[in-house]
DNA sequence: GGCAACAAGATCGTATACAATAGATGATTG
DNA sequence: CAATCATCTATTGTATACGATCTTGTTGCC
């Protein structure tokens, strides 16, 4: 847990920390540098990111509110372990969410949003080539989030922003396959069917993906062992 | 401002307090009680509850993740008051989630569950008939949430309840007409579709009711006049 | 008379200190 | 030896204190 510090390093600006240091946990999770589960201590985050336990606590209330991680009274915050059923309504919510929203990107789509697009999917390419997989599936979730963002539906961006983070837990539980490269051809053809204009094929596209996705889930038994600190530690 | 202690009048318990006075506090929005614009001063809304600025901080930011709030920084927290454009998208967010979710609703469906609705049903027009517009108001948003929770979506259930919450401000800012009271016979029909579990009615019924609430709302304008503190000490 | 610079006041941002609770450890007893 | 209970520690819940920033009222100058 202690190379979660990404952006920590220089705190020059007095900006709102909070949301760096919620933003640096997001990013964390995103990427499966914290698993489910993992506790989150307010000294240790506190620590980490050189703050004072009032600022961790406001990040982790923020994350909280997007389900991103459970706080427990008189207990601490813990990372969400999604159970099957929230995992199921996660992508029910996306399934409902975001076929419209492509099918609106694709009627509102501008070159330079298929540009930044298409090099988002380059650097998804580029990391899983690395093998850096934590920041592939991140970029991944981040395709996503900026169809919503095309759609200029900043509303339904955000809903959609906050499944694609639940889903990031979800895949980190219940993933069956590890070769994650299927989805890949997915995103090009979306990314080629916004670029056309064409509304009704990204709708489906999308809503096929969807499905892909859920089905390299293995949604059937149990919580694929909730790994607890120990167990965390142990395994190394 | 001064009439929101709502629950705020005994704490015995000493329970997570942020939660309280969030929950207070978005009622009294969904209640009309306070505006879009209305200034939430720190120091003011914790000498009203009792409670130290810490969890006032905790309680704002709650409902700023809700958008129900604005956080301006240096500034304070005030009421949201949404755009036309946010309108808007909180509406287009609606027409995609509800009318799916009213039809698994109506499918899933006990009779325990259409009693529940029918006695919010009769709790908002019981409060119409008294002229407490404030409470019909919030229990109408209530019917639309029971629905979610009746479809068993939770996840659904906590994005409608964000949208429906700032619905509230929404009307706050554009409604037109002052009678209400035309919504009443669509929760009525509504019901009674869910009651026969007829799935594809109660999804036709609900999205003839979003357009309908939304086309009587004034949306071509600017803001509606945003109302700023001094307006609404002026109009008392 | 209007505008700009300055000072005073108020409010927010953050840190720290204290109180309360949950969990663990160890002793004690059946 | 196992189970139970008391104490003790670690962590969270809340309040308060201090510093930073913005707003506002005033003053002086143009």
């Amino acid at each position: 847990m202690n190379e979660v510090r990404t952006i920590a390093g220089k705190n020059g600006r007095r900006a709102p920390r909070a949301r760096e240091v919620a933003d640096s946990l997001t990013r964390a999770i995103h990427e499966h540098r914290l698993g489910p589960g993992m506790k989150l201590s307010e000294d240790e985050v506190g620590e980490i990111f050189g703050v004072s336990r009032t600022i961790v606590r406001a990040a982790l209330q923020q994350l909280s509110h997007d389900q991103l991680v459970m706080i427990e009274p008189h207990r601490g915050a813990f990372v969400a372990q999604p159970s099957v059923r929230e995992a199921r309504e996660v992508f029910e919510a996306r399934a409902l969410l975001e076929p419209r929203t492509a099918r609106s990107a694709a009627e509102r789509a501008t070159p330079a949003d298929i540009a930044i697009l298409r090099r988002h999917i380059a650097e998804e390419h580029a990391a899983l080539a690395e093998g850096r997989d934590g920041q592939a599936l991140r970029l991944s979730g981040q395709f996503h989030l900026d169809i919503a963002r095309i759609a200029d539906q900043a509303t339904i961006a955000e809903f959609i922003g906050q499944l694609v983070s639940r889903s990031s837990l979800v895949i980190a539980l219940y993933w069956r396959r590890r070769n994650a490269l299927c989805e890949s051809h997915a995103h090009d053809a979306l990314v080629k069917a916004l670029a056309e204009g064409d509304g009704p094929l990204a709708e489906d596209l999308m809503k096929g993906h969807l499905l892909d996705l859920l089905s390299s889930l293995d949604l059937r038994e149990a919580p694929a062992q909730p790994r607890s600190l120990k167990e965390a530690l142990g395994g190394e």
